[in-house]
DNA sequence: ATGGCTCGTGTAACGAGA
């Protein structure tokens, strides 16, 4: 199974953009976030028509994900069952015997800021869910935008960012206890070169300059990093035009 | 220099993202 993660910032705009990426790169699962549509303007026909299945749990303006996968997907579900939120921002779904988790965690805005604290604890009620599910799934895959850089090397200024959201100790311990419950980061499973980011600011030529973080992930249960042989980001389309200011991850799962 | 781009909303700036 190749299985994707990609925030699409607006799959309004983002649409073309995807069906180009799944025709030159056709993977089993695709997991998108900030679909930012509403359930009613979801664009299932042309995905149906690449030859995608497709969940999703949406709202206005902000937020939303998907999942799209070329396999039949069961047993799907909406948010953290143990988590109040009107935010859409978790999808589930199995798909040829894997538990896929597709999410968007909260950005944090700044650390002295309620999002922040929003998020904070949003993480947490995601642990102590993941607690049951790990148990629950053998096969399982949490994947999406953590809008958390794990380590300095996730980060092309580590010193800018010292304390700052995205990289602080808070958010950085909240994203180890989810390792801890066994979930493996894909991609530090392989060798991989220095500055590797999936996101790069629009402002001040970020991609250009590869200003950029690692904040999206693909998390595997041990059952799963065992079968894992590759885990790449592709920034190809982040060169297209008009990108999303992140890039595609993908692991490839015998 | 707490901006710089890009998005949705809605049709003018502004909040939010990261």
């Amino acid at each position: 199974m190749k299985l994707a993660t990609w925030n699409v910032n607006s799959l309004k705009v983002r649409l073309p953009h995807v069906l180009q990426w799944l025709a030159e790169n056709p993977v089993d699962v695709l997991c998108l976030q900030e679909t930012k549509l509403t359930d009613d303007k979801f664009p299932i026909a042309a995905i149906e028509m690449a030859g995608y299945q497709v969940v999703f749990s949406g709202q206005k303006t902000y937020n939303g994900v998907a999942i799209l996968s070329k396999l039949p997907i069961t047993d799907v579900l909406k948010n953290n069952p143990r988590f109040q939120d009107e935010q859409q921002r978790i999808l589930s779904a199995t798909i040829d015997g894997v538990r896929v988790v597709c999410t968007y965690v909260p950005n944090g805005q700044s650390v002295d800021s309620d999002k922040y604290h929003y998020k904070l604890g949003w993480l947490a009620a995601l642990h102590d869910w993941l607690a049951d599910e790990t148990g629950t799934h053998a096969n399982l895959a949490v994947v999406g935008d953590y809008n958390i850089a794990p380590e300095d090397r996730d980060v092309h200024d580590p010193l800018a960012w010292v304390g700052q959201v995205l990289v602080s100790d808070k958010e950085r311990a909240a994203l180890k206890r989810l390792t801890q419950l066994g979930l493996h980061d894909a991609f530090r499973l392989f060798e991989q070169a220095d500055k590797s980011f999936s996101w790069w600011d629009y402002r001040q030529l970020g991609f250009q300059r590869n200003k950029g973080m690692r904040i999206d992930h693909i998390l595997l249960s041990g059952a799963l990093a065992t079968r894992c042989r590759a885990c790449v980001i592709d920034r190809a389309p982040r060169k297209w035009e008009q990108p999303s200011d992140h890039a595609p991850v993908v692991a490839t799962i015998e």
